[in-house]
DNA sequence: TGTTATCTATCTACTGATAGGTAGATACGC
DNA sequence: GCGTATCTACCTATCAGTAGATAGATAACA
């Protein structure tokens, strides 16, 4: 079980405007001033939920794991053919791109890794590395480890880059077809 | 023909120094007093070269773009086979990767878009019209049209989505492999 | 004598961070 | 019930540092 870990509904505020200026342009895109104002506090009063801003940085990459982690579920639950939990992945990355129109909080700072404090570093790679092994154990029911393993990284990487594509062209359908041809190639491979 | 722009010595190794901060943090990574101590110069001289921030962000912008371009070259220029093209592809990325182990300047400037001065942006967003032509003509030789646009986004989506994995987990594998399941596909599309 | 390229010096705006104080709620001991 | 203590969640005020940007002097060179 993942330490649960709960926020007053003020650093619940705190981290939803945070992930929204960090997902649009990354970690240095977050001021404590900037945040304060639109919660309607003063920036020491973030400081007292988040002391440092790297505090800040891990409470949102933790939380943001989290979410997709629970949306994901068990990776060995309805899980009857090659694309059923690869669905799930998708509709979680769709859900986080309609969310904002910006890329995945993680694409984002998983990008500038070697910009970030080591402590939300760490939680990036540990981001990347769970959704890797989910998209792993659940693809491996359908082919072997190896290869499962290659495609879980392949299908991640497809669904981001299309993501970054999709905002950087301001075309939501790069995303959508990029989904598509990702399912007709699992059919086609599982 | 794009119009050329000729930099003295100092303006090339300033851009040369801006580029390795923007692509491991993005554009406000980058520091007029950072650039001008590693390069030798006061930040003032640095204003001298590109009066503002967005000058010189576009200007990065601009030669990347023709650096991968001229790089990629005629895109009906020895393409006997699907992969010929999109091999040259594959191989400016991997050099964009194995260059100071950073994604791809315009995947990092492409996620934070909303970010970005307009004129940058504009640059930006020109970058990615232009590979994804350029992959276009590329497969339109081998299939129909629409079908070679959506191969083009999908195979550059791929390789910075592949881009983002390797740099975040600090595991270039993740780009090769990526490479190699990338040229499968498009055999057994072509 | 311009032109180019640099300098010094400075400005304003903003960053993250801290010290120290306070109103209001909660809990403990008697 | 009443006083004491503690805790939460804010506040004001301020700090040192850095950001981009500019004015004006200076040197080199054609």
């Amino acid at each position: 079980m993942t330490k649960q870990i709960t926020y007053s509904p003020k650093a619940i505020e705190i981290l939803d405007v945070a992930e929204r200026y960090m997902r649009r342009g990354g970690f240095s895109a977050v001021s404590f001033r900037e945040i304060a104002t639109e919660v309607g506090v003063k920036s020491a009063s973030v400081h007292y939920h988040f002391p440092q801003k790297s505090d800040l940085g891990r409470a949102l990459v933790q939380r943001y794991t989290k979410n997709i982690m629970d949306h994901l579920g068990d990776p060995l639950a309805s899980n009857a053919t090659v694309t059923d939990g690869i669905s799930r992945l998708a509709s979680a990355y769709r859900a986080a791109l309609h969310n904002d129109d910006s890329v995945c909080l993680c694409a984002k700072l998983g990008a500038e890794i070697r910009h970030l404090p080591d402590d939300v570093a760490i939680e990036v790679r540990q981001f990347f590395k769970s959704v890797l092994g989910w998209a792993t154990v659940t693809l491996a029911v359908h082919m072997d480890k190896t290869r499962a393993a290659e495609m879980a990284a392949q299908t991640i990487s497809a669904l981001q880059g299309a993501m970054v594509l999709a905002v950087a062209l301001e075309d939501n359908s790069h995303f959508t077809t990029a989904e598509a041809m990702l399912f007709k190639q699992l059919e086609a491979a599982g």
